[in-house]
DNA sequence: ACAGATATGTGAGCAGTGCTCTAATTCGTG
DNA sequence: CACGAATTAGAGCACTGCTCACATATCTGT
């Protein structure tokens, strides 16, 4: 959390960070992340071009804090609807971080692809990013751990190590308690979501799936039930 | 299929489309698909920055015919790898083109994220390109079906439409061909797998999973027994 | 074989980009 | 009030996609 700005100078500046952010926000959201101008976005605000470079590094530094911005709004969205939801309603809790996900990527599809479409090259994800990103994946770790311990997982002991990371530990802690056979299910269903979604707004649903809604709801209820959760 | 050029002029015209696109291509791997420059292409072939305008009107029309040439490649490479599989060893099958599919993603990931990252704003793929896209789906579907025909697909009748495109009929006949229920578990696993290949790709594994291939395998796997193979 | 049509290559030029640097201005603080 | 720091403006560099007029090479019908 920043400091809350005392001088006036300190309030302008958080303040045109906050409409910078805004203005590049609306200018993605129409012409894609490609399109980003740092000059279309400095005229937005009758700023000289050159303007914009004291709060923003670079242009990839402005879309580093926008995507930071994006994990941490899609991982609220997400917690704020899986609170809604009795503990023991498992499946219910499963459909309403999934449909959290999905709604959230429809209603504002650029910042979705902002944070799972193609990476920008060379860029690696700052500690921070990692760690707001994994909201999602640490809740669905927690409905499959309250399964296990309800007795619904049922796990497929393949035997094949899932391998995760115990680097991970350090990020997001709660994913390591979970047995590495649940860990391993756990992203699996987080990544199949994902894929659902991504299909559904980049377009390669186009001609095989005319109602995405009611096809992505009948697939997390198909994830669900091949991790035991129905 | 383009005829066989016979003068001189046509020979010479694909062969440097085929340069154009070969340099593109280098671009793209060590720059990304954002990096790509009309003039760079040039450069590297002793053109003039206007000359490569004779062969694709615009940098998008580049990266849509390579976007094109990767799909057919994918269903190709695809394809083979199922080819070569006894036609009732299903879960052989499924692997073979899962498997296919992530091993031709991981060897050339600048062409994977050209297919399934970020579509260009506004860019709508043409009717030839969807029917190269759907072909790993094509044969996921076949194997479903036989998967069905000998009563290994316990397909999980929900009730709810899947709400497959019967559009789809016209480029993609053999899925239609399929109960609208084990269609929808045809896409579904599609999609998952493209969700684990691209979270690999994308590095949204970084620090969850240490072993990706072995992963992967896993949950092809854990995919497969979801819609009754083993 | 030659003329006309067509395809190909060139270089200049336009409007736009990210980004840097210097100079001028505004603002907060001692 | 004055000094120093933060901010803004503007010029400029090297690059981009793309267009256009022009010259050249190649193919084609007579």
């Amino acid at each position: 959390m920043p400091d809350k700005p005392t001088t006036a100078r300190a309030r302008a500046r958080t303040a045109l960070i906050e409409d910078i952010k805004d203005a590049a926000r609306r200018q993605i959201a129409t012409e894609g992340a490609a399109g980003l101008s740092v000059r279309a976005v400095a005229r937005e605000l009758s700023l000289a071009p050159s303007g914009t470079y004291r709060y923003f590094a670079s242009r990839d530094d402005l879309l580093t804090a926008l995507i930071m911005d994006g994990y941490a709004a899609l991982g609220a969205a997400v917690e704020q609807a899986e609170g809604t939801c009795r503990r023991q309603d498992l499946l219910g809790r499963l459909r309403a971080v999934a449909g959290a996900v999905r709604d959230w990527a429809v209603a504002q599809p650029s910042a979705w692809a902002l944070l799972y479409g193609t990476p920008v090259h060379g860029y690696s994800a700052p500690a921070e990013t990692i760690a707001q990103a994994a909201r999602p994946s640490i809740l669905l770790a927690g409905i499959l751990d309250d399964a296990r311990q309800a007795g619904m997982a049922t796990a497929v002991t393949t035997g094949i190590d899932p391998g995760l990371d115990p680097a991970m530990a350090a990020t997001v802690p709660s994913i390591i308690d979970l047995p590495a056979e649940l860990a391993a299910q756990g992203v699996l269903v987080w990544s199949s979501i994902y894929g659902l979604v991504s299909f559904e707004l980049f377009g390669h649903l186009q001609g095989s799936v005319s109602e995405p809604e009611a096809f992505f709801r009948r697939s997390v209820d198909a994830l669900a039930a091949s991790v035991g959760i129905r």
